[in-house]
DNA sequence: ACAGCTCATGTTATCGATACCATCAACAAA
DNA sequence: TTTGTTGATGGTATCGATAACATGAGCTGT
């Protein structure tokens, strides 16, 4: 007898001593609550009172260990703090729930380098797919994927690399399809604002998508109408603040991130500036304040929900081997046009 | 042997593996590993090699089984679409990840049976502590953690009957404090809207905070003043809407929580009323939102990223066996005064 | 020079469940 | 009656790491 440690308090129940009160083996337990059609109805019964004299928890630890399967899908964000993910982890949760796996969530600072290291923790603790938002990746990431043959679906962005599975939108084609739409209206000089572009493929794409449809449309690149500042409220104003100085002519701006433009329609009602009178004002995400505000701003919706609840989808698909392919489901972004611009 | 299914393709890496490559047994590269004080300068870096040459992923599934200790917190909240937890969850993932453990959230729908089966999903992952935002519980998640014994923080509320560590505010007396400074500024029909009551200890606390107000102030406890609103940015301009139609009197709302409050601005723009003139109005909660409209919003401030980072640690201390006992951390809130009352 | 120590490393049993195979009863087919 | 088949249950090795103890080399002091 090797006497382990064991806090006395606490009787640890294990699957044996639910079997030792149905009077069977520790397979039949685990199978009787498993795969309760492979038991007889008799011992099903005998099983589950057992189960809740004893007060039995499943060790999912051990369960994970022995078949080495696990229930735990690894997210990685580049922040928590940002709002706009929450209808995305709400999908996702929702999924995995349901299916009786769990979520694990981690922050890589907005940078490759803790993606990385987060992605590590993640196949430590053997999670049996990855979630990523990020769609870039340093090599060391994507070899330690490539090598464990993990599940990984990335949301972020459509890519032309994928690492597996993706489902997103196109970033690129969203800020395009925005842009064209102010130059149709008849804008002309149209101010870009972007969150900080470092380590940040969607920033990068969204701006791509931006220049893209200036070209197309003849205006000119003038790079004093692209602005990349940090995400928040404040920074709606010091964009007007600052855009509107350089270019007198400026008609329009597109907020291509976070709420951004609802700091901008404040600013502007402040100066006594007309929307879209005097500057047009457009939005990326639909949050839904943008409809409330005077005027309610035109928007990207992305369908952030249904990002989570398909990419979750895919993994548990993987995951139970109904489905082996690398897929990627575009989804569609929709413009809603409000008074704003 | 007993030829156990192995996906033959990837081969999992274990630390016999690197044991055999840096020529040691198994034991020494696991302490060369956790502690590598305690191996000699040429083992540490021998093993160190091996482990990159061959690719060794620690298993920590297996580690926690074997050891019986795990590192992974589990975080259950009402919902994960509601913005106000992210500032909470990013304080507790950076102490977590900083710690070297994990987060695994979920969320109980705003139910306490919802509550009690996250719970349970979670002791059955064995958890090594469990953050939750409720402070209410069914009988059968209390027993089921008491009988566990795994560290708990409640961080929604303060609460007469802590299961164990408790880290937030008084909701009572942020309502009641709030209340109070409206009836000192003179407001005498003061409204107040609620977020729905059912299983939620925090609303019912603050409806009971702003009754106490209003009874120490000698005001009439008007039901008609009450309202119970589902949250989003609508319910404010719903709320101004159905309790001035009602009560022509009304000089004063106070939203108990979340963005209604923007709302309600929104709203008195719309209708030409003036902010405080006609009607003043007080939010809970400082979203960075409500210091930027007009005018901008008198709040209550919660500390939400340190009430994250406070309970982390707590629960930290006392798996580390660096703490023991039950503790209360009450974090004062914060009444910020704006132009809004 | 030898008991007594310390420090580095190895051996073995164990955590708690599950995969795989063995077994055995009941029953159908020949 | 015998063989084959199906279905229910049990036995044993195993997943990959760690705790606890064992070992043995090098060192100290008297």
């Amino acid at each position: 007898m090797n006497g382990r440690q064991v806090s006395s308090s606490r009787a640890r129940v294990c699957i044996q001593d639910v079997a030792r009160h149905a009077g069977v083996s520790a397979m039949t337990v685990s199978r009787a609550l498993r795969q309760p059609e492979k038991v007889s109805e008799n011992l099903r019964r005998r099983v589950a009172e057992a189960v809740d004299r004893v007060g039995y928890l499943p060790n999912r630890i051990a369960a994970s260990l022995s078949s080495s399967r696990s229930n735990v899908v690894g997210l990685i964000l580049p922040s928590l703090r940002n709002s706009l993910f929450a209808d995305t982890i709400q999908g996702i949760s929702d999924v995995l729930h349901g299916a009786g796996h769990h979520l694990m969530i981690a922050d890589s600072g907005y940078g490759l380098a803790g993606e990385e290291a987060a992605i590590r923790a993640f196949l430590q603790q053997r999670v049996c797919g990855l979630l990523l938002h990020n769609t870039w990746h340093t090599d060391a990431a994507r070899r330690l994927i490539e090598r464990v043959g993990v599940p990984v679906a990335e949301i972020g962005d459509l890519t032309p690399e994928p690492i597996d599975i993706t489902v997103s939108y196109s970033n690129f084609e969203a800020a395009r399809t925005m842009t064209l739409l102010l130059a149709r209206r008849g804008y002309r000089h149209i101010g870009f604002v972007t969150l900080p572009l470092k380590d940040n493929a969607r920033s990068v794409e969204r701006q791509r998508g931006y220049l893209s449809a200036v070209a197309e449309c003849g205006l000119a690149a003038d790079p004093t109408l692209i602005l990349e500042l940090p995400s928040g409220i404040g920074s709606g104003a010091k964009a007007i603040d600052r855009l509107s100085e350089v270019n007198p002519g400026l008609d329009a701006i597109f907020f291509a991130g976070d709420v951004l433009a609802v700091g901008a329609i404040l600013e502007c009602r402040r100066r006594g500036w007309a929307v879209p009178g005097r500057i047009a004002i457009a939005s990326f995400d639909d949050v839904d304040l943008l409809s409330f505000t005077d005027p309610p701003v035109t928007t990207v919706r992305i369908p952030r929900y249904d990002i989570g609840r398909l990419s979750a989808e895919a993994i548990l698909d993987r995951v139970s081997g109904r489905a082996l392919k690398p897929v990627t489901f575009d989804l569609a972004f929709q413009i809603i046009e409000r008074g704003s611009a």
